[in-house]
DNA sequence: GCAGATACACAGACGCCGAA
DNA sequence: TTCGGCGTCTGTGTATCTGC
């Protein structure tokens, strides 16, 4: 069941064009050097890891120092020239890895799951979605979930909202896998940048619309799947999947939002990307008397 | 060469936050 | 409501610098 819609979208292929080695400006990937010692390096116009390698040390640097940038810089030149991105997931410290996203755009995979409730050892996953930045691919318990596995593995980095607390232990549990891409985790990206809240809420923050599904929420999801269960009507299971990938289509923009700020909040030299301003369609259509139908019994479960 | 001062990186504790 | 990741704060460790 893997649904495709193609489009034409010039913001992506501006962003291909954009400084795809811009995580080889990174200095503070390096074991020793912290924030400081980076705004120096820039300072003094060693711009990326190429001009440190082949310079000279500058005066304010010690010997030792200098040698275990250098010896650093070629252990994560030959990881990121292998495009061995699951080892440098591992040796790159966990707050820097934002800096990669520009290197990474275009083979993200944005995801986002629906369960029947929170407790991964209690409840169990009903849907995935996956955005690659194209088009959605959507899993369904007892149709195609277990071709997940086989086709996550294809993505060297992931996007989620939260994911990191929820999303991923629950597919790691779950699934009996372990995802090791690098995982951007929207959440606390934005947090980083003093932006709070749940996806809806930050969505409706920058104006993302997402349509006639702005009043459903993480309940209704499990709502719709018992009512597919119960009835078998393709109508409960369509409105799902559209609730499922209206969220993973809208964290692309918001990767985009998070970068933008982040690399202002931290000084850096690195350039901005674009935000793809056109949404892709929706696979699937929320069915209009489905929602509300949701809307009612929510108001008398709420009065 | 040594001791004290300084700068910077790093580790641990704690509290906040968001997911269906 | 539960759980776990992350940010912030604070203290500690290490390397380097400076003055004698």
């Amino acid at each position: 069941m893997n649904m495709r819609i193609l489009i034409s979208n010039n913001e992506k292929e501006k962003n291909k064009e954009i400084n795809v080695n811009m995580i080889k400006q990174s200095f503070q990937i390096c074991e020793g050097i912290g924030e400081l010692t980076e705004q120096k390096l820039w300072q003094l116009g060693f711009q990326n890891w190429d001009k440190i390698l082949q310079s000279k040390m500058p005066e304010s640097f010690s010997r030792a120092k200098w040698r275990n940038l250098q010896s650093e810089l070629v252990k994560f030149k030959t990881i990121l020239d292998k495009n061995d991105f699951s080892e440098f997931n591992k040796v790159c410290p966990s707050k820097l890895l934002w800096r990669s996203i520009p290197e990474l755009f275009g083979k993200i995979a944005f995801l986002d799951i629906e369960t029947t409730g929170l407790n991964r050892f209690r409840n169990k996953i009903t849907t995935i979605a996956v955005y690659d930045g194209i088009q959605c691919h959507n899993f369904v318990n007892g149709k195609n979930l277990d071709d997940f596995p086989e086709f996550i593995k294809k993505f060297p980095a992931i996007a989620t909202y939260y994911g990191k607390g929820f999303d991923i232990p629950f597919i790691n549990h779950k699934l009996g896998i372990h995802m090791d891409q690098i995982h951007y985790d929207l959440c606390f990206l934005l947090r980083k940048v003093g932006i709070t809240g749940g996806l809806k809420s930050i969505e409706k923050q920058f104006k993302i619309s997402r349509g006639n599904m702005a009043d459903l929420d993480g309940y209704s999801a499990v709502v719709l799947w018992k009512k597919y269960q119960k009835t078998k009507e393709e109508k409960y299971l369509h409105t799902l999947l559209a609730y499922n990938n209206e969220d993973v289509i809208n964290l692309e923009p918001l990767l985009c939002i998070a970068y933008n700020k982040l690399i202002r909040k931290f000084d850096t030299p690195f350039k901005k990307l674009v935000n793809p301003v056109k949404k892709i369609p929706n696979p699937f259509i929320a069915d209009k008397s489905v929602i509300k139908e949701l809307k009612r019994e929510t108001l008398s479960y709420f009065p």
